[in-house]
DNA sequence: GTGCAAGATAAATATTATTTATAGTAAAGA
DNA sequence: TCTTTACTATAAATAATATTTATCTTGCAC
């Protein structure tokens, strides 16, 4: 019965009190008129006494809606000293920061982790150079750069690394094709399809390339259907039903999610791999360092 | 990603940094270890920041843990305050309550109901009369008594009421009986069942004939098989396989979850009741009076 | 090394909040 | 007085979140 207390609740209750309209606050909030409803009835249950006395056209606090308004009104204080706190110590972290990654994490990862973390971080000043894992791994090991993301995890102890990402290179396909029904496919099953590239000097192909070789799988003796210049631009052209591609699963999250096209197994084909951040421990000394390898582990906790 | 913060959260992170350990926490809070690592991550993520730096033997506060603990105890402070306040508040209201009312509220509804009222307002002093549905709304009516609680709702314009609940009068039978398989019997069925009863001049038994009797079923041609001391006492002997019986559903809620009785329709019988709250509009003066309407609206506003 | 203690994680589950659709209600206008 | 309107309340379904159980990982002590 006395449950939690939610601060946004207390919002909403102040933007109550402030526009004199459920309907209102729901609009500005962007929620629907009855969670506003609700939420006020929550307030009211876990304080056992009513707070608004709400007819058709007027809403009046009642004694214990008032002094709740005050308590609420101490709380956002507090909020907004704690955020403007926060702040402070983020802008203390400054400087320029020096990043190696290897061609999925710097096309896929990188930009929307970076993008954020200059937005709570301004000061910072960003340079990220591209190369393939072992290059990215070396550079580290020599402190050119200071943190790196590839898809090798380091070998020896003079390197720190945690996972930041699965990725699964999956053969995709347009929904109407006759693979999507199937599900999976033999890769003997692959030749004569028309497939699509991204250009061949790209690291993303090059990468690919190498990918399925290992696999055993070399897909330089199929010639191209189409070769296109961005990873999106070959998931739009699957998505049109101009071919079948090799793409990473992260680049086909929202594509897949939609419905535009669809992930088909092949036999035998596993290239799921996973993506490291690296650095050297003692070289953790600056505040923006350690910032941003904090910053980058609690972003990918969730991921598995 | 800037979503609610709860003040529980808050909370636990207080406890943490207190007792220097998650699990020593989660058992003090009565909640999992997991939970209570989910929750310092949540807080994490939205404020972007580490706050505990945690190695196997030892949790040390970072910068900005250190900060939210000022927050948490800012607010902490200021809850304790509107708590006191709303305490104060419920304190004022004091003095004496005359209720009236009918056979099922009185026996179901009210008890529940005024022991957490009577908690929130210790100096109040309750006294309830039990009679019949027109009895108390004449009583009201004539300012005999201040609240009312029975089956019918009033006509005219001098009484308020709000309905506070729905009751239903079922069959109960123990799970093994051949009724319980059917799960619907015509009244005829109910014949030379071996029926059970509460005391004929009890308030509840004389209800029960009188609405079963306006169904057009007379119970009082049928021979009680066993006559019983109280609602509780009459589900414990169908749940032991003594008879069956005509209860409120108020009175099994429990009893019908763990399984122990099984409800059944009667053909043709629908004696399901709503029950109000009534008064005079005008009477409510006191802040005795308004506070308990009010809290009877809000502790049952959740009630069909 | 082996075992232990403490936190992290995954998957399943329980709980809670929110939405959509609908009902109910007082006030304003015809 | 009847209808319309502009609100809030409610129900049922759904979505989102939190919590639990079971298991894993890791650093530390022995």
């Amino acid at each position: 019965m006395t449950t939690s207390m939610n601060i946004d609740n207390l919002k909403t209750f102040q933007e109550i009190v402030r526009l004199g309209s459920f309907s209102e606050v729901a609009k500005k909030l962007g929620i629907s008129q009855p969670a506003v409803s609700f939420q006020v009835q929550k307030l009211e249950q876990q304080l056992g006494m009513r707070l608004l006395d709400r007819t058709q056209r007027t809403i009046t606090l009642t004694a214990a809606g008032k002094r709740l308004l005050r308590f609420a009104e101490a709380v956002e204080t507090e909020r907004e000293r704690l955020q403007h706190d926060l702040e402070q110590m983020r802008e203390e972290i400054s400087g320029d920061l020096l990043i190696a990654a290897s061609t999925i994490p710097g096309e896929f990862l990188l930009p929307l982790l970076l993008a954020e973390f200059k937005q709570r971080y301004p000061a910072v000043k960003i340079q990220v150079d591209v190369s393939d894992s072992l290059t990215v791994i070396s550079r580290i090991r020599d402190n050119t750069y200071e943190v790196g993301f590839c898809g090798i995890a380091p070998e020896g102890h003079d390197l720190a690394s945690f996972k930041i990402a699965s990725d699964e290179i999956v053969l995709i396909v347009f929904p109407g094709h006759p693979f999507a029904r199937k599900g999976e496919v033999s890769p003997d099953e692959l030749e004569g399809e028309p497939l699509i590239f991204r250009e061949a000097n790209s690291g993303t192909q090059r990468n690919l390339e190498s990918l399925l070789s290992q696999s055993g799988l070399d897909i330089r003796k199929w010639v191209p259907n189409l070769v296109l210049g961005s990873s999106q631009a070959v998931v739009s052209a699957v998505a049109a039903g101009a071919g079948i591609a090799f793409v990473s699963n992260l680049a086909i999250k929202n594509s897949l999610a939609q419905g535009l096209v669809r992930q088909v197994k092949v036999k035998g084909l596993n290239l799921s791999r996973d993506f490291y951040c690296v650095y050297r421990q003692e070289r953790i000394v600056s505040r923006l360092l350690k910032g941003f390898i904090n910053y980058v582990q609690i972003e990918t906790s969730h991921i598995g």
